[in-house]
RNA sequence: GGGAGAGUUCCCGAGCGGCCAAAGGGGGCAGACUGUAAAUCUGUUGUCAGUGACUUCGGUGGUUCGAAUCCACCCUCUCCCA
């Protein structure tokens, strides 16, 4: 069984996600190289220094460049990487929904023009599974429609179907590629997802079903399009009761930190996140302070490091907040090496101290005393 | 010494009688960002009051109802010929 519940105080849980790349501490947040890399010029051995536990990236990104089967024949992502870890690879379902103007969804599944050159392409559950087959990743997820916010019933509704319906087709595509001698990871894992936009009863039946399916995983999507988090974290409570308690679970997109917390007390184990990394490159930078926006006038010759007793390569360096802000204002990518390299380091220790609580039967009161926190505009 | 051209708001640069506080870049300032079409996008950038007034387009003085735009002189810079 690939999750171990080591304790669970209210709804939080305390485990570890076990795969035949490694063994993950969760709750955890996977670190997001969508092609490959982390945006900011990071890679496989910055993510190890900075304590990320499951590297993130993506089919479809990929199967457009540099395409599966180059990574294939360099490995896999892990060989590709030299990320040695557990790997995650999100579907291309989120792909149906961010490039919606430039896709058409049918029942067989999704055609797409190309972002990059406009070439018309085609993926469906099969399409997808085979590509993540081919990239090897540690765990796969299921081919799904991530549908907008807001939606209409009916549409959520059939929409649901029809991500069932794929994800049986994922399930038994990715049980026939488990058995081809080619396969690079035999023991490829796939998670299902849970939507239903933000229809309570949509959400539970659709985790019904979808359970039933005994799959390695379980994760929400669909969440973080633009609802509030109120309807967030209520989605959620509507969908876990329904998750099965021996498998892990995972809250796809999400979030700020103070999104995490919530999600966590709620029963979530996995999370992943553009944030940490999109929001360094533009200058704001996570503490338990609370967020800073390191292009601001006040940090012009600020010589203190981004956050006081931070063990991120920037602040352990000694590195002022007026540097990495004029890096930032010069274009220099170190400014976002830096940037980026303190929110994945703040993000993985966030999950560091959530598990630490949680440990300790404390991760109540921590919560209440650092979710606001956190969120401040300092 | 002779000839040609140019001086515009923080910078570059458009404007060449009214629709000009003055296009467009850049820079500055601020905001957004949630399974990454994002090193992106949005707002703002003369002053003071805020549906208005005032100051500004090298300087001074003119022409005109009205000038960044036309005229005269002056200053500065660039290029060409000696």
């Amino acid at each position: 069984m690939p999750y171990r519940l080591i304790k669970q105080e209210a709804c939080a849980r305390r485990g570890e996600f076990i795969t035949p790349h490694g063994t993950a501490q969760t709750p955890a947040f996977m670190n997001v190289a969508t092609t490959a890399a982390i945006r900011g010029g990071l890679g496989a051995a910055d993510l190890a220094a900075l304590g990320c536990q499951i590297m993130l990236c993506n089919t479809y990104h990929l199967h457009l460049r540099p395409g599966e089967d180059i990574v294939r024949g360099l490995g896999g992502l892990r060989g590709f990487t030299g990320w040695s870890g557990p790997t995650l690879t999100d579907s291309g379902g989120f792909q149906v929904f961010s490039l919606a103007a430039l896709r058409k969804i049918s029942e067989a599944g999704v055609r797409f023009s190309s972002h990059i050159d406009g070439r018309r392409l085609f993926m469906g559950p099969e399409e997808s599974m085979r590509i993540q087959s081919a990239l090897g990743s540690t765990v796969a997820m299921a081919f799904d429609e991530c549908v907008e916010n807001p939606a209409a019933y009916e549409y959520a509704r059939l929409s649901c179907g029809r991500t069932t319906r794929w994800l049986v087709r994922c399930r038994d595509e990715m049980a026939r590629l488990r058995t081809l001698p080619e396969t690079l990871n035999k023991e490829q894992m796939l998670f299902g997802i849970n939507q239903g936009c933000t229809f309570d009863d949509l959400r539970a039946q659709h985790m019904q079903e979808i359970a039933q399916l005994d799959l390695d995983g379980y994760a929400i999507g669909g969440l973080a399009v633009g609802e509030p988090a109120e309807e967030m974290y209520r989605m959620i409570s509507a969908v876990e009761p329904h998750m099965p308690a021996d498998k892990i679970r995972y809250l796809m997109g999400v979030g700020t930190p103070a999104n995490i917390l919530e999600a966590v007390s709620l029963g979530v184990d996995l999370f992943d996140c553009v944030m940490p990394s999109r929001n360094a490159r533009h200058g704001h930078v996570f503490t338990w302070e609370g967020v800073r926006n390191l292009n601001n006038m006040k940090y012009k010759s600020d010589p203190a490091p981004i956050e006081e007793g931070c063990g991120c390569p920037a602040c352990a360096s000694g590195r002022s907040r007026a540097y990495v802000r004029h890096l930032l204002k010069a274009d220099e990518m170190l400014g976002m090496r830096l940037a980026v390299g303190h929110n994945l380091w703040f993000y993985n220790q966030l999950m560091a101290r959530i598990r630490d609580e949680l440990d300790k039967g404390t991760f109540a009161e921590f919560k209440a005393s650092v979710q606001e926190r956190v969120a401040t505009r300092i």
